[in-house]
DNA sequence: TCTGGGGTCCTGGTACTA
DNA sequence: TCTGTAGTACCAGGACCC
């Protein structure tokens, strides 16, 4: 906790719906909801748009396309997101070398360990010119927050969205959380807001009055202790840069519940393969094999099994996935299926050398293909996925609409075009090729990094004017600053 | 209306060990 | 050698986050 609100918190605005839109013109403007499309599937981000509909994050797809049929559904483009939020960060780490990555959208950035900022000005001038600069380099709009610490820039930044920066000025944080509800603050989720609501706790300020050893009663140790600090407006943990993987997994819903031990059997052996090679990817070996169970009742169950020394062998992973999965009951079916390795340690030089014959024997002769067990492999027309680019030889870039009865229906534009036409075609169609994304900003070799730098010296003046000018000048009775849209 | 995928952290029970 | 105890490791489940 410091005196000066220089803890960055930046969050883009539903990032992957965003990111949909700025590469495919004729979305603009429209509800998007990127999700999971299969029958258990659910959404990741609802456009702004599709929000007014009452669709959010986390909800069955079903209910979304009920609540919003003519809305646009798309499959998540991992790769797309992340060479965006690749940008992103780069920008974050001009101001600082403290950055904590939350995710692919979100991270917290100590703009004072930087040198960026000292105080409530500098650090909102930094704020205005990071937003600036994003919509520059990557055409998307993210909200910024700024506060003395981790936790009340989180708030910002929500109460800024969306398209806005918010600061909160030191001194006047109690006065602001007090009011709010208790699911504002982190870590308070459906079953302690429950819990709290029960005990007649349903602000900020109720559970500071509740007192620290009633909170500790009610919910644990642990939350009880953050759970009043925060209240208070305490938080004093530190921007991390480095923070060190502690398990890698997998898991995979079934569109229908798996009944056949025997293919439950051969699940669990890919999961277990997948999950190596995870493991590998990143140099890691681990100790502890965990299985995951949900059941057709949508109950959960977990086993573990820890080895005397880390691994990262297959063959060494399936056994012991296999050992957990005999003490399971699955009559019934289940419908997920998950493998994960935990108690991760690096590898040795040691390591490599030692097992490098037998892995090598391990991965060739016996890896389980990575396809659904017992199906044929992906037909034509599952190559075109809803939102995904392509290329046709005569029409040029275009995306994925939609695809079945053998028929694949592609709208022809790119980033900078109108809005384009659809055309549909065969799924076999020669002149058709699936595409890499094109950038949402082209610019030339000439302008080089210089256009966002225009831009955001302009926003930035722009917002220092109005700063110095009153609009936006601290007030001492407004704990909140807004600055929306710059 | 039926609930993804990849994580982190905490808690309480039990087993082991000094 | 036996017993009680305290610390630690392991296991399973739950809550939460994006």
């Amino acid at each position: 906790m410091r005196n000066a609100p220089t803890i960055l918190h930046l969050d883009m605005d539903a990032f992957y719906a965003q990111a949909e839109q700025a590469s495919k013109p004729s979305l603009r403007g429209k509800a998007v909801v990127v999700g999971g499309l299969g029958p258990r599937g659910v959404v990741a981000t609802a456009s702004y748009e599709a929000r007014t509909f009452g669709v959010h994050s986390a909800m069955p797809m079903a209910q979304a396309r009920r609540l919003a049929p003519n809305a646009a559904y798309l499959v998540p483009r991992f790769g797309f997101y992340r060479s965006i939020s690749d940008q992103v960060m780069a920008l974050l780490r001009a101001l600082s070398p403290l950055v904590e990555p939350l995710s692919l959208d979100e991270a917290f950035v100590d703009l004072e360990a930087g040198g960026t900022a000292w105080d409530g000005e500098s650090a909102l001038l930094a704020g205005i010119r990071l937003r600036a600069d994003i919509r520059a380099v990557t055409g998307l709009t993210g909200s910024v927050g700024l506060a003395s610490c981790k936790m009340l820039a989180k708030i910002a930044s929500e109460q800024a969205k969306p398209d806005g920066l918010v600061l909160i000025e030191p001194g006047t944080e109690r006065a602001l959380l007090g009011p709010m509800p208790v699911r504002t603050l982190p870590g308070v989720g459906p079953a302690t807001g429950d819990h709290l609501r029960r005990a007649g706790i349903t602000t900020v300020d109720e559970i500071a009055e509740a007192g620290e050893d009633e909170l500790v009663r009610m919910v644990g140790k642990a939350h009880g202790h953050a759970l009043y600090a925060m209240a208070l407006a305490r938080d004093d943990r530190p921007v991390v840069a480095e923070r060190e993987t502690k398990s890698v997994s997998v898991e995979d819903t079934y569109d229908l519940d798996i009944h056949d031990r025997v293919r439950v059997g051969l699940e669990v052996r890919r999961l277990a393969d997948r999950c190596v090679r995870r493991l590998r990817e990143s140099g890691l070996s681990g100790r502890t094999i965990v299985l995951k169970v949900r059941r057709y009742d949508f109950s959960t169950l977990t086993r573990s099994e820890t080895l005397r020394g880390p691994t990262d062998d297959p063959g060494v992973v399936r056994e012991a996935a296999a050992r957990l999965l005999d003490s399971v009951d699955t009559t019934g079916g289940v419908r997920l299926l998950g493998v994960g390795v935990s108690g991760l340690a690096d590898f040795t030089q040691e390591d490599l050398f030692a097992q490098a014959a037998e892995e090598r024997a391990d991965l060739s002769e016996e890896e389980v293909p990575d396809e659904p067990v017992g199906e044929e492999p992906v037909p034509a027309e599952h190559r075109w996925r809803p939102g995904h680019d392509v290329r046709h030889a005569e029409l040029g870039h275009g995306w994925v609409q939609g695809s079945g009865l053998g028929r694949v229906t592609v709208r022809f534009e790119t980033p900078e075009s109108e809005p384009g036409r659809v055309r549909t075609f065969r799924v076999d169609d020669p002149e058709l090729a699936v595409a890499e994304p094109l950038p949402l900003v082209r610019r030339t070799p000439e302008e080089g990094d210089s256009a966002a730098e225009e831009a955001a010296e302009k926003a930035a003046g722009k917002a220092a004017e109005r700063f110095v000018a009153g609009e936006g000048t601290p007030d001492q009775t407004e704990s909140l600053q807004r600055v929306k849209g710059v």
